[in-house]
DNA sequence: ATACTCATGTAAGCTGTTACATGATTCT
DNA sequence: AGAATCATGTAACAGCTTACATGAGTAT
């Protein structure tokens, strides 16, 4: 049975704490999924799937009358993530992004609209790094004291990432406007 | 007829100067392959449909005995790009990298493999910077001369954010190294 | 000659999404 | 009382990839 980056993540998400599907959703739209997003529809079977396979064990878990199931990793699973994060084997990184799309075809719009588009990018990347700083590195802190650090690491690499491009990005602002 | 962004880089590539859809591909190949990336069994179907809404013409471009279609943008194609251009709509940025996800896991490591894993994301985005410096950005600058000036200030902004990545994952190295 | 590039397309399959369906608990 | 959140799952579909299939032109 083999593993994709997917069924990493869930590993590697019942290893940070997380138990339920729900909870490992939740945890992933605060974190991984800047770089690795994910959704509900895909982490249920998925989870099954590492359950038949014998990486995770479930158990009921029910909260007052509401069904719940908390996952675990078994030995062989606690395994695989090691063997996978040693693993000097990855697939490329794949980067999707309509906005710097637009920005390579930009020579078609008139001087007015190109400004306009790079103040527009401008903009997001840099709401995507207050975002980051503000709620997403805050949350990923607290994990240090039970021994986690990258969550935070990688938090600031992408906040990091965005104030960079925000920067970059009104350089260009003032050279277009000069022109 | 709804277009997607794969069908906007088509027609913003047949504007580009591209004509065949196996010159698309190669022309994406070494441009818009770092943020879109496509295929050839994507190429050719999307070019018919574009055809199909009107967006585009076809003709017959034959060279020697090998047969070959050479596209054109119509009115109507050239309207839908400058109106994509303009449109501040656009869906968030996907990013899936597995190399970052490792890194966020990467506390299960033991110290030296946590090294390991640092070092390897710090060359290989070192790697992507020098690929993109020189073999990319000079591809893009002589366009300049055509007008077209997106193109290599797209390249520069993907070589730039890689070797800012390079620096950020080397301060992190250095750190982990005192420790 | 042989390998590589040019050139077009189809088929099968993988991955992941949104929407649907259901129901309990908690907060305002 | 009503809304939001917790919680699990399925169904239909969208988008994209790899592999297959074919063949001509070009460079070594």
């Amino acid at each position: 049975m083999k593993l994709g980056p997917s069924a990493y993540l869930l590993l590697g998400m019942l290893r940070t704490g997380a138990s339920s599907g729900y909870a490992i959703k939740k945890l992933a739209d605060v974190s991984t999924r800047f770089f690795w997003p994910t959704s509900l529809a895909a982490v249920y079977p998925e989870l099954a799937r590492l359950e038949r396979g014998g990486f995770v064990r479930r158990r009921d878990d029910p909260h007052g009358g509401r069904a719940r199931s908390a996952y675990a990793l078994t030995a062989s699973g606690r395994a695989a993530l090691l063997q996978w994060l040693r693993s000097s084997h990855e697939g490329p990184p794949q980067f999707r992004d309509e906005g710097v799309l637009r920005l390579f075809f930009a020579d078609a719009l008139p001087d007015e609209d190109q400004l306009a588009l790079v103040r527009r990018l401008r903009a997001r990347a840099a709401d995507a790094a207050t975002h980051m700083r503000r709620e997403i590195v805050p949350l990923a802190e607290p994990l240090a004291s039970h021994g986690m650090l990258y969550p935070a690491i990688v938090a600031r690499l992408g906040a990091d990432t965005y104030a960079f491009a925000e920067r970059w990005l009104a350089r260009l602002e003032s050279e277009l406007a000069k022109a």
